[in-house]
DNA sequence: GTGAAAGCGCTAACAA
DNA sequence: TTGTTAGCGCTTTCAC
């Protein structure tokens, strides 16, 4: 291993000044610099980033802590928050909560030790609070905490409800059904408002909207309770890509076709959305300019004010599953 | 921040002392470590990774380099490794290649530059070498390389094909055909060569082999150039679960039914597998055991030679997609 | 513009 | 068994 101490001894220059010229610092002379530069390539010098985040009570390190990264859609925020990083030069660190806030609480305290450039966190539907993390950032990613100081960084999930809502309706279906995700989680409560938004109220008394996780399994589950009714809707809006397939099977097995009976809209555009049949009609969330904006605010430094909110718009990706009702 | 330096003077011990007491050391009085304890708690003392790092030469850090987080089965391989290591206390550094062996070999290089316990990768199809990464150790996963010094934890790829295939040979299946992953792959090149044990060579004077990308998009082509022939597959064994779903949407653009007309066998046991329709028989890769090998090695310096591979059994997943002939 | 020296928080060798 | 000390590789004052 090469210390930095090596390459200012070749090119007879000081520890400081190799220092100052790998780093390039203004100030240093350009025969030094150029000096410098050379000794280190020809040594084959890497700075240790021990030693550098020990001294600058920094690391080189973003943490992610996500619910679960065999979730698709944290997959995809993972991998596009990965490459904003390392393009940077910074290592992104994983760790999964499992949906338990105490493990979040946990996994969030001791990424911070690592002293990284900041610490992205998707909260779990149960968490209240976050650890208080000193003088390390916290961003809040994809479901904002209620009274929750540190930025949040999300789409407009409201917004996007609606759009896709507004397409059913365009369509000309009235009986739309509505699979939420679970109450609490932020992102769910505000896909539900942009459907609600759309709708004028609860349609069907109510009887069209069903809130629960946002797994396969409760989409299947609420689709069945729904078309079990005495009037069934013409159109379903999931609130994951998830749910929705959970929905397109539940239709499968009781012989329903899609989109010719039923019309199914899911909300993510996680890669699986394409691939079932019918192609599922979903909402694109912006992951890249997610990740860009949660590494402008830790790497570049942006200015945000505490309890600030950003919203990212989303994009109605139309396919195959939806058509007007029969 | 509170140092060890501060909790030493509160219990009024040397600073060597605490140190010793709070790593759990032998040979420290037994009073003495319950004062450097107590003091340590009131302090809420949380030891600094990165001195540590630094002084030890050696992160507390496990470092994974996959091809694609996005991919459903490293994501799952990342999550059981995840769990492992932050059980241990490792943080968990991630890295995508996106299948470019250039981009694997700076992930490698500046992953041990932060000197972690080690570093994992499951290499890209054109990997032909992994870089020296001196102190740090290697370990290949899921793909091993040949000729590659570093141990390998895999699973038993062959075997797992050959279960597989003698199931719908038992069914009473011909010809079946084999979607390939690509070559040079080792773990492609062993399924293949698990499927033509059991088919006693190249069925259909190997018409019925085809290889490529591990992906949907070629499960498909794949499926509409096998089903094209003259005399087509009862059935098709897939080297993976992606290429199984495209072989069942395949299927399905044909009017073709599964299982009555054709029967389809996948690999991995992604989620994605059960939520087909219909669910998908596929044979499961034992994630998790390799997650507790990988640390294991890692970790516990379990002794392994250079040049090792470890091969994991895989489990037979029986689902409908699979019946006898037509 | 450059060099010398201190010190980040910790562990481990050595002394007592 | 405990204390003292050096030093991991680097950045950053502070002199010059």
């Amino acid at each position: 291993m090469v210390r930095l101490s090596d390459v200012a001894a070749r090119a007879g220059v000081s520890l400081g000044s190799a220092s100052r010229a790998v780093n390039g610092h203004p100030g240093v002379g350009a025969e030094l610099r150029e000096r410098v530069e050379v000794a280190a390539r020809e040594l084959g010098y890497r700075p240790n980033p021990l030693a550098k985040g020990l001294r600058m009570r920094r690391a080189q390190l973003v943490s992610l802590v996500v619910p679960d990264i065999t979730n698709p859609f944290f997959a995809e925020l993972a991998k596009e928050l990965e490459l904003a990083c390392s393009e940077r030069g910074y290592q992104l660190t994983l760790r999964n909560s499992m949906e338990s806030a105490d493990t979040e609480r946990e996994a969030v305290l001791s990424a911070a030790d690592h002293n990284p450039r900041g610490v992205v966190v998707v909260p779990t539907g149960g968490t209240v609070e976050l650890p208080d993390t000193g003088e390390v950032p916290l961003v809040v990613c994809d479901r904002s905490v209620a009274g929750c100081p540190a930025p949040a960084v999300v789409s407009d999930n409201r917004l996007g409800a609606s759009a896709a809502v507004a397409y059913l309706r365009g369509l000309g279906h009235e009986r739309i059904a509505c699979v939420a995700g679970p109450a609490g989680v932020r992102a769910a409560d505000e896909r539900l408002a942009g459907y609600l938004a759309v709708m004028g109220g609860m349609p069907g008394g109510g009887q069209l909207v069903t809130r629960g996780p946002f797994d396969y399994e409760f989409g299947m589950v609420a689709a069945h309770r729904l078309f079990d009714q005495d009037r069934p809707p013409t159109a379903v809006f999931a609130s994951s890509d998830q749910q929705a397939v959970g929905v397109l099977h539940a239709c499968v097995q009781r012989g329903l076709r899609v989109p010719a009976d039923v019309s199914i809209c899911g909300f993510d555009a996680i890669a699986l959305s394409a691939l079932t049949s019918p192609p599922l009609t979903t909402v694109r969330q912006p992951v890249r300019q997610i990740a860009a904006r949660v590494t402008g605010l830790l790497l570049d430094d942006e200015a945000v004010s505490p309890y600030t909110t950003v919203s990212l718009p989303t994009e109605l990706v139309v396919r195959e599953s939806c058509a007007p009702p029969p």
